[in-house]
RNA sequence: GUGGAUGUAGCUCAGCUGGUAGAGCGCGGGAUUGUGGAUCCCGAUGUCGAGGGUUCAAGCCCCUUCAUCCACCCCA
C-alpha cells in the first residue's frame, strides 16, 4: 500500500486549514452581505450534464467514469454548469433572479503545477435570470469586495466583452470563424508572450499575412479607449461591436459609483477559453511583483445561453469565481494571512490524576462561558506541561492544585506577558476576557 | 498529452573521481521534582522514492517505474 496523496490532491493539515477556513467564512460573509443565499450541488453529475460546456480543451480535462449502475458520471469541473442544471431543475422553486452564492471544490485532471491542483476550491456568486448591466456590476461588485475584504490592495481586475474581441476582428477585416477562434487565442497570451510571438501565431494559425498580423496585434496592444473603439465601432456601422462597448461603460461606471472602480480596467486583450460566455468575461491578477505570476485569481463572465441549454428557453445569467487556494497562497506570500492565531487560547494544566475532576469542572464553566479551552491529557512535570501549551500557540494556562482546589481559586498565567495571579475560580471566565482572550 | 529538472532522517539540505551515510532545524530526555519560549548536556533518527542491472563493492553508473517541481497547452 502506497500512503500519498493522488497526484494533484492535497491533505489540508490544520496549520493551513485554521487560516483558510477563515478567508472562506469572511468570502461568505461578504457575499452574504451582497444579497447572495448558499447552494450546495453534487459533486459528481451525469457525463452529459458537464460534457460539450467548456470546449474541447475542458471536456478532455473532466474527471469521467462509470459508476456501478453503469451511469456514465463526471465530476463537476466548476460550479457554473451544476449552477445551470440547478436553474433548470428546479426553476419552478427559484425566486428569479436567483442569486447565488457556492463555496466548493471542483476537479480537473489537469497536470499539476504552481497553483494548480486537481481538486481546488472555487468561491462563486452568480445572479441567473438579469441580463442587466447592474447584474454584471453586482458580481463584480461582491468579488471586489472579497478582495478589499481579505486585505488584498494589489488587484487589478481586466474587464472585456466577448463581442469586444469579434468587433476589433471584424474592423481589421478577419471574418472567418476559424480565423477569429484563432486570433483570440493568440491575443489572450499577450501577457506572457512578446507581441513578435503572438503576431507569429496569428500568421501561422489564422492565416493573416504579417501586415494583418501585425495590425491585430497592435490593436490589442495599444491600450485604445472604450470611447475611441466605440467611434470607430460607429463609423464601421458595427451594431454589436457597439452595444457591447456601451455595456462595458456602463458596468465600469456603476462599479465606480460602487467605489471599486480603481481596482477595474478595460482591456480589449482578455479571452476566456470556456465555450459557454457570452457577454462581459474578466480576470483578476494580483499586482504585487511577488505574485504577480501566479495567473488569474478571480474571474467569470456572462453566460446567455447556457441554461437555456437544460432549460429549453434561455435564462440570462453572470458570475464571478474566486480561486480560493490561488488567492490563499497569495496571502500566504504577502503575509496577509494573520498569523498563527491559536485555536485554542486557553490550556488547562493538570497536577496530579485526583486533580483531573476539578480541574475539569472548571474547564466546562469556562467551555459553557465560550471560551475555546484545551485540557491536559497525559500530565507530568508540570513544566512539560507548560511545554506544550506554548506550542499549541496557548495565550493562558490554567494551574489548579490542591492548594487551589481548597480556596476554590485557579492560577492563571499569561504566557504571552509572562505574568501570572490567582483569581477565583468563579471570575476566571472574565479575567481571561480582560487578557483579551475570547 | 509533449519536453526539462529533481527525489538522502519529520523539515531544509551535504555526501569529493563508486568502498554499505552526515549537518542544521525539529523531536525525546535531563540541568535538586508547582511554571513554557533563551542557554547548556545527552539521545534517537533513515528499506538513501520503488524495482531490476553492471561491479568484489552503488546514495553515487545503466534501465524501468512512481512521485514532485518547471515549461508548453489550458486554467482558478
Amino acid at each position: 500500500m502506497q500512503v500519498q496523496t493522488l497526484k494533484g490532491f492535497r491533505d489540508y493539515l490544520p496549520a493551513d486549514m485554521a487560516p483558510r477556513q477563515r478567508m472562506i467564512r469572511s468570502i461568505e460573509a461578504v457575499f452574504e452581505r451582497h444579497g447572495f443565499a448558499p447552494l450546495q450541488t453534487p459533486a459528481l453529475e451525469y457525463a452529459e450534464t458537464l460534457t460539450g460546456k467548456y470546449g474541447d480543451e475542458g471536456d478532455k480535462l473532466l474527471y469521467r467514469f462509470t459508476d456501478h449502475g453503469e451511469r456514465q458520471v463526471a465530476l463537476r469541473y466548476d460550479l457554473t454548469v451544476p449552477l445551470a442544471r440547478v436553474v433548470a431543475q428546479h426553476r419552478g422553486a427559484l425566486q428569479i433572479p436567483f442569486r447565488r452564492y457556492q463555496v466548493a471544490p471542483v476537479w480537473r485532471a489537469d497536470k499539476p503545477q504552481r497553483g494548480r491542483y486537481r481538486e481546488f476550491v472555487q468561491c462563486d456568486a452568480d445572479i441567473c435570470g438579469a441580463d442587466s448591466a447592474v447584474a454584471d456590476a453586482e458580481v463584480l461588485v461582491a468579488g471586489l469586495a472579497v478582495l478589499r475584504e481579505l486585505g488584498v490592495a494589489a488587484a487589478q481586475l481586466h474587464l472585456n466583452h466577448r463581442e469586444v474581441l469579434f468587433g476589433v476582428l471584424r474592423l481589421h477585416g478577419v471574418d472567418a470563424a476559424g480565423a477569429q477562434l484563432a486570433c483570440i487565442r493568440a491575443i489572450d497570451k499577450l501577457d506572457k508572450m512578446p507581441p513578435a510571438a503572438v503576431q507569429a501565431e496569428i500568421e501561422a494559425q489564422a492565416g493573416l499575412d504579417a501586415g494583418g498580423a501585425a495590425a491585430v496585434v497592435q490593436a490589442f496592444t495599444a491600450g485604445t479607449t472604450v470611447a475611441d473603439w466605440s467611434a470607430r465601432a460607429a463609423v464601421a456601422g458595427d451594431a454589436a461591436f457597439v452595444a457591447a462597448l456601451d455595456r462595458i461603460q456602463v458596468v465600469l461606471d456603476l462599479c465606480n459609483a460602487a467605489g471599486h472602480g480603481g481596482a477595474i480596467v478595460f482591456d480589449a486583450a482578455i479571452a476566456r477559453g470556456l465555450d459557454y460566455y457570452t457577454g462581459i468575461i474578466y480576470e483578476t491578477r494580483l499586482t504585487d511583483a511577488k505574485v504577480a505570476g501566479m495567473g488569474a485569481v478571480m474571474s467569470g463572465g456572462r453566460y446567455d445561453n447556457l441554461i437555456g441549454l437544460f432549460a429549453g428557453s434561455a435564462v440570462p445569467a453572470v458570475g464571478i469565481s474566486v480561486g480560493l487556494d490561488r488567492l490563499f497562497a497569495a496571502l500566504q506570500e504577502l503575509e496577509l494571512v494573520g498569523g498563527n492565531e491559536a485555536a485554542v487560547p486557553v490550556y488547562a494544566t493538570v497536577m496530579a490524576p485526583e486533580l483531573a475532576a476539578p480541574t475539569l469542572r472548571l474547564v466546562g464553566e469556562l467551555r459553557r462561558a465560550g471560551l475555546r479551552v484545551e485540557m491536559e491529557l497525559g500530565g507530568g512535570k508540570l513544566g512539560k506541561q507548560f511545554e506544550r501549551a506554548s506550542k499549541r500557540g496557548a495565550r493562558a494556562v490554567l494551574v489548579i492544585g490542591s492548594d487551589e482546589v481548597a480556596a476554590g481559586t485557579v492560577v492563571v498565567k499569561d504566557l504571552r506577558a509572562g505574568s501570572q495571579a490567582t483569581v477565583a475560580q468563579a471570575d476566571a471566565a472574565s479575567y481571561l476576557r480582560d487578557l483579551g482572550i475570547t
